[in-house]
DNA sequence: GGCATTACTTACATTGATGTCAATATAAAA
DNA sequence: TTTTATATTGACATCAATGTAAGTAATGCC
């Protein structure tokens, strides 16, 4: 996995069904705008994720696709432009996994484990934590970032089904503040695993299984803090 | 805070105490290289804690310090030098802070709490944390990381104190693994705070005060799991 | 004072990355 | 087919950052 896959390089030529006619390739492929933009932007994922900030090197990405790289300049004006489409979109496939986290389990009992589970699951993507971490570390916070209040709603959402878990068991409301500060721990851990979390364990000697392990914990932790509370 | 400060800029002549020769100032200032070092990592470190890792330029940060950039590499043979030198200091740092940490608290009894939460601090540091990050996303974190198992070796004390605590409190001794994770927990909690802590407080609409809270909060939740085990 | 060492400087060389331009090829419309 | 639009290219311009070289000046030692 060290070498970056080279997505859409050298497609066969599609030899025009009836007349196979030798010499039909043609000497330069033609993508639709928005095919091209997706595989530039893969590439640039990709070489942020493998290779950090400084991997994004119009030239490499270009390689990587198999094209010239005023292509890209073409398509995304700079390479700041190309970088803030990747933080767009990066940014927009985020929201969209907390937002399918958020639908998970049954919607009306309160698995609010799951949904945790699932939240931890998204942020701790090493890619996007990779990116966001270098967006935040390089103050492109505001300019892009994932829209709107994405913590206050999920939040929210966790919010409901502990007020719904908690009628059901006839125990009081919980407290407003207390789940927000579950998510932001949950947003914090989860991405800190990312980054640190297996350099971390690999320090502690913890295996793959190990890893596991912790989340299995942390999951726990969480929920005994509900239970807790409930009486 | 915006500007970097000038630290070793122009140090007054200091007149030779009897004789007010006037004309006495030197045309250059000679600091001894370690001092100079120091100056430079200094700025270097402001430079990369403000501005993320593309601010590590040796023209700015000879220029913050009032030197010009081949003295620099004069000191530090390369960029790359002045990086890990950088990361060596900031690691020795972060070591001890996180060593002082682990004695902190009266030592025989077992004030896991404040232990707890002076590793937390130590870690959320927004300069030490953006180093580490940027360590980690560049991959130099073999090279020159936070030497040998500092994970293991604050985990292991930990558990010491929590034995003795549970010794006293005539309760089961605690699981090992538990303690590892709830050392991870705070690993990665407080470096993501730092990173994206924020970040979420902000999104969430938190002030000051809570995010004051939520370091209280989550203190408390693992004071809470700790007597929770012990029955 | 004379001397050796070395922190430091100015001017320049080099490299590598982004961005520009004019030309070309390809897909689709007319 | 002809035309139009535009994705793509190669060669070049530009710029910024690192690194080099040779000389200068401060400091400590004899």
């Amino acid at each position: 996995m060290s070498s970056v896959a080279k997505s859409g390089l050298r497609t066969p030529p599609r030899n025009a069904g009836t007349a196979p006619d030798i010499k039909r390739e043609p000497k330069r492929i033609r993508r639709s705008a928005e095919e091209a933009r997706r595989l530039i932007l893969d590439a640039a994922e990709e070489r942020l994720a493998t290779q950090g900030p400084e991997g994004i090197r119009l030239q490499d990405i270009a390689r990587d696709v198999g094209i010239s790289h005023p292509a890209i300049l073409h398509h995304f004006e700079s390479r700041e432009g190309l970088v803030s489409a990747l933080i767009a979109r990066t940014s927009e496939q985020l929201r969209d996994k907390m937002l399918a986290a958020l639908k998970s389990g049954d919607n009306t009992k309160a698995e609010a484990n799951e949904l945790i589970g699932n939240v931890f699951e998204a942020l701790s993507d090493r890619g996007t934590a990779r990116l966001l971490s270098w967006m935040l570390l390089t103050g492109r916070a505001q300019s892009s970032g994932p829209s709107g209040a994405l913590m206050t709603e999920i939040a929210g959402e966790l919010h409901q089904r502990r007020i719904e878990g908690a009628a059901e068991a006839g125990a009081p409301a919980p407290d407003r503040e207390d789940t927000l500060f579950m998510s932001m721990l949950t947003a914090n851990a989860a991405f800190g695993d990312a980054i640190i979390g297996r350099y971390l364990a690999e320090e502690a000697g913890l295996d793959q299984a190990g890893i596991a392990r912790f989340r299995l914990w942390f999951a726990k932790l969480l929920h005994d803090h509900v239970d807790g509370r409930k009486e």
